[in-house]
DNA sequence: AGGATAGTAAGACAGTTTGTCTGATATGTC
DNA sequence: GACATATCAGACAAACTGTCTTACTATCCT
């Protein structure tokens, strides 16, 4: 049957935006901010997304304090590279040229293209990093 | 809960792919297409992921011949877009820039940075389609 | 006309995924 | 030692998704 489970998901997906607005926090500081007012239940389940997340390498566990503290592994950026990526993949066999011209093409404003054309100037400044 | 379902599926993607290359076809010509020598155990998957292609309005259904013939539409490139859209939604608050500028930043040769800048150009010509 | 053939329609079904919760067990503090 | 708070392990139901069965209808052929 094989189904593609999905990177991260919903629920995981605020954590994630909790660590990386706010940082390595722990659970009861991510309880507290998401499910505000929440009792152990919900403790236990920011626990449960955690621990997928640390399966899934989204996330790290740092053991060696008492009390654990998570923190981003994957970035911002970098969920958006996989999840472009997983676009490529699936609608232009696995080029992301395509949805590069999508984006020029489907709406840009003049002060935009202004603002894209200086950073391929600085792109050609910076040759490779 | 209110999980967010996909809005293609992965089999469901599969016959899309062979509508956007394919043209319009019947249940027949997709079965034969994606399960090649499948019974009547495989038109009928066919048949019900059509169903939901055609409830979820990726597909059209005509029925006014008696054999029904199913069209997509969505393109490959409209569902490019829905999909750019929705990780702008979840990781970059609804703005498509912050993908734009990481497709540009990731990894793009010089001879590819001279194809966007020419893209770029055009656009300034043609001002607003 | 009558039966084989092929289509539509409706829904059952099981395996996963995903969000949530319960209970057991440590660990530290006063 | 009691208590609050952690971790750990796993149960659970709802929904999603791919697949299949069955019933019914229309067409074609000799």
């Amino acid at each position: 049957m094989a189904r593609t489970p999905q990177d991260v998901t919903d629920a995981e997906l605020a954590l994630m935006h909790q660590l990386w607005d706010a940082g390595p926090l722990t659970i009861r500081q991510l309880t507290d901010a998401l499910y505000p007012g929440g009792g152990p239940s919900q403790y236990a389940t920011v626990q449960k997304l955690l621990e997928r997340l640390e399966d899934k390498d989204y996330v790290l566990r740092d053991r060696r304090t008492n009390i654990h503290v998570f923190s981003a592994t994957v970035d911002r950026d970098g969920l958006i590279g996989r999840r472009l990526q997983s676009i490529a993949d699936k609608l232009c066999e696995g080029s992301l040229a395509p949805i590069l011209s999508h984006l020029v093409k489907g709406n840009l404003s003049a002060k935009e293209r202004l603002s894209l054309r200086k950073l391929i100037d600085e792109l050609d400044d910076t040759p490779r990093r």
